[in-house]
DNA sequence: GTGGTCTAGACCACT
DNA sequence: GTGGTCTAGACCACC
């Protein structure tokens, strides 16, 4: 079963949190297709947060085709299919990399130093991957 | 003077992409030090946005050491200093990664793709560097 | 919950004295790691001034490291780290020294003066410290 | 003759430097009574500023009872007066004295480091001292 | 309920 | 003309 962790230290919302930490354990393999997640009630309360926020963020992930709902069952992860062209994917990806790089620019970093975080990140990310 | 754009109905605040071409510009020297910025007034007429906006913007990278200002002369590119803390900028660092990197990763990208996107954007970015 | 309080009609603007008495409190320990302030709006209507204007205030002090922002629960008491270099911090203390010195001198008021006053001044905010 | 000095890149006015700079050299005695000032013209030319920004400067002086000007031949220091009671002196100095510890205080800096920095901007003060 | 963004418009200080 | 402060009020995101 999935292990989330929220920071209520960081300034990203609790549901956003979530919303990645499933997303990210999708895509690298740590969650399988027909997977189980956490029941909204259970997760809410383990982090000690309204299930609302929960609820909020499993149907957001229900809606981009991450999960799938099943009445009285919970929530499992989706068949996965490519809901966006190799273009629209791109476009997406260079949206949020320029205002990420104009932060990292003005803090004095430069291109190796910010690849060299990113890739020590990557590997803590990938640490527990099942694939 | 520097050439502005923003897009209304972007997830993005506009404040923030004034900010962040603004930190732009600077990094890559399309701004030198003293150079004036756009007055408040002009460049809310300009992009058909609310003065407080753009004083908004430009009083975040007054706090950040990129700008100066000048009552009754309006803004000027600051000279450059490290006024944050190696630490500071690190955790300044790791708080824009991880978002990114969720949102990147549950694109379906993997790290040498955004690996290989963060350098094609920041050789854009260096070109037509005066400095 | 913090105590504020305002004089409208003086040269420091609102947001600043706001600014002050929430840096002080947190210095001297009145209020501690993780205590909640007193929300935008209820500080407002308390005050009888736009919410704006808190709104404003509280930022700056979360920019400088002082204060968290959590959307939807409120405004809190961050962990204090060294954001700043010394050398910035420097910097900093002497755009307020000269200015200062400036009006007390022309008060009429000596070194020997000035430093007494600051002394007495510095003992009244200690008491009452917590930690 | 008095010899101004100002610095564009700071956030204090122009005129506020003249101000202060002028009381400064009354309070220290480096101007005696009776004293000449630059002329407007030529002061403003000398600073290369708007002779307006001299002009307001010296005025505010004049209302202050620090200056005294003589139709024709210019600005001379003028005979002081001790125009507020000690009671009214201390409560203006406790006026500007929170807003600065406020400040030096959240920047890290104790009471020792802020009684150190004030002696020594004071010494620089005095240099030059004709009393 | 909380904070975050943006607008419209006023009045003041500075050059 | 420039920026700085403040108000009033809207709409959205988050819990």
């Amino acid at each position: 079963m999935l292990r989330i962790q929220i920071t209520t230290g960081s300034s990203l919302p609790i549901y956003r949190q979530v919303v990645d930490q499933v997303r990210c354990a999708v895509a690298t393999g740590k969650l399988a297709v027909g997977d189980p997640l956490p029941s909204v009630r259970a997760l809410a309360g383990e982090l000690v947060i309204n299930p609302n926020t929960i609820a909020k963020a499993y149907s957001m992930l229900v809606r981009d085709g991450v999960l799938e709902s099943h009445q009285g069952r919970g929530y499992f992860v989706a068949r996965q299919r490519d809901i966006y062209t190799r273009k629209e994917r791109l476009r997406r990806l260079s949206d949020i990399i320029d205002p990420f790089l104009a932060e990292a620019v003005s803090l004095g970093f430069d291109e190796s130093q910010i690849v060299d975080e990113i890739q020590k990140r990557m590997q803590k990310l990938s640490v527990g991957r099942t694939e």
